[in-house]
DNA sequence: ATGAGTGCAAACCATTTGCACACGT
DNA sequence: ACGTGTGCAAATGGTTTGCACTCAT
């Protein structure tokens, strides 16, 4: 008998909603939320459910089709772009945009550096004020 | 009439319960969780609420005294010590474990050149496998 | 044919909130 | 006294799951 430590992967299929996912997360190119992914998939298949869409976004996240992206301020998000880049969120109207990764040296290298843990991974998010946010808060005080 | 921009702070009272979740996250050490915390204040103020920790939390992070981590898995951490570090987290049993911040250099510095945000912080999350959680893995695939 | 995938509704679980009362200032 | 803080229970909201059915392979 077989008995391996991770049991064998399943074979895949790609179903319409897979595919149409897989696109839709493509084409709307930020970082949407499994929600809001939901609304876009909806209009080419109306009768999907939330769930399917968190299903197959679990199985292309761990197909490593896509990323996802956990930051703080709630939901979960999806990525498409699969180069390392880092993330800033808006906390105030939880934008998110890509900030690429060079600027920060390497981080798994540091990482492995300073632990003893075996890395597998790491995530950056950067906290702050999108430009109209921070315009709109200064705005504030001035007339406050 | 005052109208500023931010409604003035109000004056915080220090409670019981307020007091010794404080004490009990700084003895705890570690990055407790929400509901871990509660059961460790519980055995000094047994009728305290979940929901009272919760408030106090988020009262004592507005107030700069601990600080909130919000690691990928599920719940919020927190943390008594301020200094500025990071947190290796085991994707296998959720350990999680503090590193010093100084091998990864200036984050914030790096943040605020590539992107036209208002950088108010930041969080690293490294993932990976903890040396005792790494070697039970090895240990499965030799015998699997 | 067969088991992965789906839609639906219900379950889950961390966190938050409404309310009437309690207590720090 | 005043209004912040508390306990309790119920609500919330993102995510997951059980089930019977469907469909890709």
């Amino acid at each position: 008998m077989a008995r391996t430590g991770h049991p064998a992967p399943k074979r895949r299929r790609m179903t319409r909603q897979r595919r149409i996912i897989l696109e839709e997360l493509r084409a709307a190119g930020g970082h949407p939320t499994a929600d809001e992914l939901h609304q876009r998939v909806r209009q080419r298949l109306p009768r999907i459910s939330l769930a399917t869409v968190y299903r197959n976004l679990d199985v292309l996240a761990e197909a490593g089709e896509i990323v996802t992206v956990r930051l703080a301020g709630g939901q979960r998000r999806f990525d498409a772009v699969l180069d390392r880049h880092y993330h800033v969120r808006c906390v105030e109207c939880g934008k998110v945009r890509d900030v690429p990764a060079e600027p920060f040296g390497d981080i798994g290298e540091a990482a492995r550096r300073v632990c003893d843990f075996e890395v597998l991974g790491y995530e950056l998010q950067i906290d702050g004020l999108c430009p109209s946010c921070a315009a709109a808060r200064r705005g504030e005080q001035k007339q406050g």
